[in-house]
DNA sequence: TAACTGTATTACTTTGTTTAGTACAGTTAT
DNA sequence: ATAACTGTACTAAACAAAGTAATACAGTTA
């Protein structure tokens, strides 16, 4: 299910939420579904549990799933999760826009940029 | 010149990269400009001249100065880092806009979100 | 009660940052 | 030519920060 790659400059607890991120975004993960524990987790990955509870702890955070103690991991919503992902890309849009506007970038020109996305 | 904040969790390095920046940008230090040594400037901030030598090198890899060796470190011109900026604000500005198409924003609501900006 | 769950705390290891020392080559002014 | 600058490179060591490991605690479930 989670795989390291052990070139990965990153720190395993980054691999392990980026995994997890994908799977849940691809719908791997169902809303609601429970995750593995920490302990199953790392002994199947040879790691220590902290290790996959801090990557737990973070993606709480970031409200991608949530944990009730004694009870385990669940991902949390799509709809929560797509909205979060669209608050935080949506920030730095705007802040991008903003910048660029302030340093002499034309609407217009933004526009066009929009425009010319070969997105639906 | 430069100020160093004890309180600031980053790197020193980074610190200083931060402030030329910002004088370069402000035209506080001019196009062409002669930079403080990396030996005089690490002298009145007490601290090792590696640690100026590694700011300078980062900011020449920014394009935001050039070195000569024997005879210094200068701004580069001001075009010169507008049109870096540029070019990276716009690279993030469309990776950003495609993300947000991707997850089921439309074109249209981008758009308007530019347009409803307060700039010029 | 036993086996599971997440969580907290503390220590150890690894990595990154900073300092220090030394050296080399180009520039500038004496 | 020489002395005093300049940037750059390299190695080593001291220190700080980040990552990982080990252990213990409390709640849940059967």
């Amino acid at each position: 299910m989670i795989q390291l790659n052990q070139r990965d400059p990153r720190p395993i607890y980054e691999q392990v939420k980026e995994n997890f991120k994908n799977l849940i975004f691809q719908g791997v993960i169902r809303p609601d579904e429970k995750m593995p524990s920490v302990r199953e987790l790392a002994q199947k990955l040879s790691i220590n549990p902290n290790t996959i509870q801090r990557a737990y702890r973070e993606l709480e955070q970031e409200e991608m799933i949530y944990s009730i103690p004694g009870k385990g991991s669940f991902a949390a919503s799509v709809n929560m999760i797509r909205d979060n992902e669209i608050r935080d890309l949506m920030q730095t849009f705007t802040q991008t826009a903003d910048r660029l506007l302030d340093i002499g970038v034309s609407k217009e020109d933004l526009i066009r940029k929009i425009e010319g996305r070969s997105r639906v």
